[in-house]
DNA sequence: AATATTACCAACCGCGTTTCA
DNA sequence: TTGAAACGCGGTTGGTAATAT
């Protein structure tokens, strides 16, 4: 696409004229005075675009056109957990990797969990309920997971209150089905407040079943005023976020699908391709992603609805 | 081979913060 | 002290290449 230029100011792709000429302006003025490139006539671009472009492209040392590693990947997950979308200080966790970098990659691998989530539910034309014994729901049973802002910023206030309203936790009858790992953060931050209570014992009963939340330890929420994490939950968050394929055994476990022990422990933490129950695959291989959702209820996913803000199908 | 879908990335925009006259 | 300009950041958009059907 050629550069539109409005009233004198160009944009669009940079030619490499143009990048010729910030890398000169930087050399003699240094990465600054952004908007007298334009004032002096240099270019036709506004001094936003100018650093911009030199930030993303034209610094040293940057890795452009380089995928990211698998360990710039784990640092990303794990700071993005720490820090919430804060792009700029986790690029500065990366060399050669900028915020503009980190935010797409990021984004690219939230569209992906969010499409193998989608790919993974069924369609309600396939809709399982038949193939369950007990009663069918007539309601769609939504679950409004928290926002946390894992921030230690202090910017979780107003989202965290969000969380004490009764619609958000437990006593409302809608649920809303959220990517997993949300799912994981209130139980989380309930363990963290009283790990016993919450503690979920296995029952004969199967949960889905009966019209009640699809998450147990949602019905009794334990009152949320402060939702810091601790630095453990927070480690637990960062490891519970990026390798979601070990939420199976967690999950079904919510679910009622086994009852397993809560996973705050090893197996959880174990490699990425361990299903957490420490096991592989029949042959020996890592457990793929699609392989998480063969535990789960069938209908699990009759009501997932994604969040606003995730990616809008295509 | 043609078309649709997905992934990736560059760039823009709006807004908050900082700097400086 | 204050207001304007500059800067920086995060969200979003749109183009293109790669891949799937």
């Amino acid at each position: 696409m050629e550069g539109r230029i409005e009233e004198g100011i160009r944009k669009g792709p940079w030619k490499a004229e143009e990048d010729e000429v910030l890398l000169n302006h930087v050399k003699k003025c240094g990465p600054r005075d952004w908007s007298s490139i334009r004032s002096k006539g240099l270019l036709q671009r506004t001094g936003k675009s100018c650093r911009l472009r030199w930030v993303n492209k034209l610094r040293p040392n940057l890795k452009n056109g380089c995928k990211f590693s698998l360990e710039e990947e784990r640092v990303v997950i794990d700071l993005q957990a720490q820090f919430g979308n804060k792009w700029a200080r986790i690029a500065t966790y990366l060399p050669g990797r900028t915020d503009n970098d980190v935010k797409n990659f990021w984004s690219s691998r939230q569209k992906r969990l969010a499409r193998i989530l989608q790919a993974s539910a069924p369609t309600p034309s396939k809709s399982h309920k038949n193939k369950r014994e007990g009663p069918v729901y007539d309601e769609v049973l939504t679950l409004e997971a928290p926002k946390f802002s894992c921030s230690s910023e202090g910017e979780s206030s107003s989202q965290a209150q969000s969380c004490s309203s009764p619609t958000c936790f437990g006593n409302s009858e809608i649920i809303k089905m959220v990517p997993l790992p949300d799912l994981v953060k209130p139980k989380l931050l309930a363990l963290e407040a009283n790990p016993v209570q919450q503690e979920l014992a296995p029952t004969e009963k199967n949960p889905w079943i009966e019209p009640q939340p699809l998450i147990p330890f949602l019905q009794n929420p334990q009152p949320q005023t402060d939702l810091e994490f601790s630095l453990e939950t927070q480690e637990l968050l960062a490891r519970f976020d990026p390798y979601f394929d070990m939420l199976t055994p967690l999950v079904a476990s919510e679910l009622g699908n086994g009852g397993e022990q809560l996973l705050m422990e090893p197996p959880f933490l174990e490699p990425v391709g361990s299903c957490g129950n420490g096991e592989r695959d029949k042959i020996g291989n890592p457990m793929t992603p699609d392989c998480v959702f063969d535990d789960l209820p069938v209908d699990m996913f009759d009501q997932i609805e994604l969040l606003p803000n995730s990616p809008e199908q295509h």
